[in-house]
DNA sequence: CTTCGATTTCGAACCGCTTCGATTGAAGAT
DNA sequence: ATCTTCAATCGAAGCGGTTCGAAATCGAAG
């Protein structure tokens, strides 16, 4: 009914605590008589040493922070995962935060990182970050941002080019022929967004006689997205865009949902652009043409720059790594 | 360039760092006026506590161990959100342990939650966990099983009728004439999946002429379930299964695109349930008829079961608890 | 102006482990 | 036989907090 502790170990292997931590943790220094004695002893009593106590002394805890703006967002899932990948390649663990939208908890992260000394920190900034990023800079704590650039250019990053994503969707549409666009996305606030939404525009400002209207919508939920669609299939056909994109595949497979719902033809009638690619683009009903960003590869990359930033390999000055869209075009933009 | 730490505050509130200590966590021993002084100290210095050091000290951790599954499995997503909407409620974090199928993953969790000191564990057993409990007992960590019950009936436990799961989604087929179904699940060794095949074959087993086939597959993801959708779609008519039941929507959903990509009608010649009720369930091409699990509440009362246990308000059998399923009828199985 | 109890503050022990420097003993050098 | 040298082992000092009991301070009562 008592944890088992490095005494108890070292009573059983009739030799002092100090030679029990050294043959589990720097065998070379102990006899090998004495190693396996206290190799023995410490698996008959199943003795785990307390890591907050190794912790304290070693002053590192072998974790890496990680915030992301929405776990539920399989983006930054596959995110988290590549960021995993790199971790335990270098023998580090991941703690997440997640923030769930949340300003205030997105702090929190950053205060619970320094509370469990993690190492070095990934963080997807959502609010404004800069003072707090500027103390954990204070503190010691190599950070590296995630889906984000900074813009005073002191922080390493890796993010995604998200005016060439929306540019890279609206384009598509022009080219197979339409002209009235709607983009649909989330809260205006949300950088990533804003982004699309301005490529787009670029994009259709490049055309003749192409208009984009923009709707917003305050959470991305698949039912927002049939929402959406039983409302545009509501409008006249002259009135109804020919073309959406929008800024996340649950909304998007929603609106087609909508859309078809109420006798509106995909393709034919409107064409859809998701965002993500997630796993049911390819098996909605009609499948999702979509914007693609390379998830895990950006997790791992990033977790990648940070270990090297922490062992000290790299200096502070490792760039920012811009990844690019890549668009999966399937039937609900096929024909015209 | 250094960690701010209390006797930094101390020193510039000019006190003793036990009263540092004591104007923070037991302000009501320690004169306003002091109060005031380290708490405007401490934030400018912006002071956090090492929780190494706390917990060292305090022997708690504030955790809770989780170990899932598989958390990419939404079941499991939404009972984790469920656990810590109950511990966070009690001012305490969870520890997810994500075991991603692999049995020597789900001990080590259990291993990390001795070294972190856990204060109670929330497990959904996958491999053969007895000795590991057994250990946690001794050590007194409480423990409550999640979505599995315990045979020697010593852990408590909140757990879901999976035979009654199958049981139901088999029986509904039937009563919508279906004779010849088929259960397409993940492999046998699962539990759960066993119990949802036992349950479908007591169904067909009281009602004369139906016939159940098993199919078994590695992995259960969407993908997979296209290739069996395609591979049913080959067979003759006659030898096909009328009604189908999967261990999980994204197999069906995948199911279901196979079977209509390649000209089978959904549900006019195979009917499809699918199991957990995703939120991509409602909108698939054919919406799926599915059974759903309440895994946000299981997580929820699983948590406040454990933390009972803790706080020791409950003895250590607080029962079994065990969720009933709820069929949620879609297009997939609508008309005969 | 003492004396006493209550209140406020402080010093020091301790949580479990790692690690540095010291101790011991055996082997090799002189 | 004495002196080094080196390997193997151990004792004890912290890491950064919390907390207990002692010390200091203060006001009111004697």
């Amino acid at each position: 009914m008592k944890r088992v502790g490095i005494r108890d170990v070292a009573e059983r292997a009739g030799v002092s605590i100090s030679t029990v931590s050294n043959a589990l943790n720097r065998p070379y220094l102990v006899s090998e008589r004495l190693v396996d004695r206290v190799r023995s002893a410490a698996d008959q009593l199943g003795y785990v040493p307390l890591q907050a106590a190794q912790q304290l002394r070693a002053g590192r805890s072998g974790l890496l922070g990680m915030t992301v703006i929405n776990i539920a967002n399989p983006f930054f899932a596959d995110m988290v995962a590549g960021a995993e990948d790199a971790a335990s390649a270098a023998g580090l663990r991941v703690l997440v935060g997640n923030s769930s939208d949340d300003v205030a908890k997105e702090r929190d992260h950053l205060e619970l990182f320094e509370r469990v000394q993690v190492e070095g920190a990934l963080v997807s900034p959502f609010g404004p970050l800069e003072p707090w990023l500027e103390r954990l800079r204070g503190r010691g704590i190599p950070v590296v941002l995630v889906d984000a650039i900074d813009d005073t250019g002191e922080l390493p990053s890796v993010s995604f080019d998200d005016v060439a994503g929306g540019r890279l969707a609206a384009e598509h549409l022009l080219a197979s022929g339409r002209r009235r666009l709607a983009f649909v996305g989330a809260r205006e606030e949300v950088r990533q967004v804003r982004e699309r939404l301005q490529g787009a525009r670029l994009a259709v400002a490049d055309c003749a006689g192409a208009t984009l209207e923009p709707i917003w919508t305050e959470r991305t939920t698949s039912d927002r997205g049939v929402a959406f669609g039983e409302q545009l299939a509501a409008r006249s056909a002259a009135d109804r865009p020919d073309g959406v994109v929008t800024s996340n595949d649950h909304l998007a497979i929603g609106l087609v949902h909508g859309l078809i719902s109420r006798g509106v033809r995909v393709p034919e009638d409107v064409a859809v652009v998701g965002y993500d690619d997630i796993e049911f683009a390819a098996i909605a009903g009609v499948p999702l043409t979509s914007v693609r960003q390379p998830a895990r590869e950006m997790g791992r990359t990033a977790a990648e720059m940070l270990l090297a930033r922490i062992s000290g390999t790299a200096g502070a000055d490792l760039g920012n790594v811009v990844y690019r869209p890549e668009l999966i075009v399937r039937a609900t933009t096929m024909s015209a």
